[in-house]
DNA sequence: ATTCTTACA
DNA sequence: TGTAAGGA
């Protein structure tokens, strides 16, 4: 707690914890004041607002990555400082410290599928960036190592340097408001998974049906005939929800 | 002399 | 986590 509000205090007006105003000339490392930095031990704790002997304590849990090597000096950056102000936010909101631990080691691993979220075609789901912390907000409780994994796992969440990126507003929202409502993440995700497989098959069907006419008629393509797919999906799952309802 | 690690409390 | 001691 004391150091989570150092932290804060630091980003806040900039000056951390005991008063080190003592006359080395170093900088003040300010918030997004120098990207692409590199921070010594002592400048990277000062910047963040804790003790060097805590971001060693840090490093030995696996909590931040390993720093860049030159010879004897440890060279840290900005991912690590971002690290570091994440861990702070999350031990605020009452995380402990294996949990993040954890966390950070699922995060890791997904590190490569930021590319795959990159680089999508056009599509009208818009892509949501959030931080871990506001991750944690939006599924109080429910952000465990292993869900994190799953829903990396699903597709569902990639990184991007220091954010987390969901693939899918409204999914996002719509998932987050079902865990509000008390349904556990998990089972939230593997509806989903197999709402998705039936998904693919009428996109499957789209593709197929545009293949076919593709021939008499050039201008159907896959672009025009969305809207009309959309429409035409949400009026059968209405139908359909009432046709269940109704006979029940 | 400085920066970082190891070891102990 | 603080701190003292020691390696490079």
């Amino acid at each position: 707690m004391g150091v989570a509000e150092e932290v804060a205090d630091a980003v806040t007006d900039g000056t951390a914890g005991t008063g080190g105003t003592s006359g080395s000339g170093a900088e003040d490392a300010r918030e997004g004041g120098t990207p692409g930095r590199e921070y010594r031990m002592e400048e990277l704790a000062r910047a963040a607002g804790i003790t060097v002997r805590t971001v060693r304590f840090y490093r030995e849990r696996g909590l931040i990555p390993p720093p860049r090597r030159e010879g004897r000096i440890a060279w840290y950056d900005d991912h690590h400082l971002a690290r570091l102000r994440t861990i702070a936010a999350l031990l605020e909101r009452g995380h402990t410290l294996q949990g993040i631990a954890e966390l950070a080691e699922a995060f890791e691993k997904g590190r490569d599928v930021a590319e795959l979220l990159g680089i999508d075609g056009p599509s009208e789901e818009t892509p949501v960036r959030l931080t871990p912390e506001e991750l944690a907000d939006r599924f109080a409780g429910e952000v465990t190592p292993e869900n994190l994994a799953a829903a990396m796992e699903f597709g569902y969440l990639g990184t991007d340097g220091d954010d987390i990126v969901h693939i899918s507003r409204r999914l996002l929202d719509a998932s987050a408001t079902l865990v509000r409502k008390g349904v556990p993440l998990v089972a939230v995700m593997e509806a989903g998974q197999r709402i998705r497989e039936h998904a693919d098959a009428l996109a499957e069907l789209l593709l197929s049906f545009t293949l076919e006419h593709a021939a008499e008629h050039p201008e159907l393509t896959v672009e025009e005939l969305r809207p009309l797919a959309k429409s035409v999906v949400e009026a059968e799952l209405s139908l359909a929800l009432d046709r269940r309802l109704h006979q029940a």
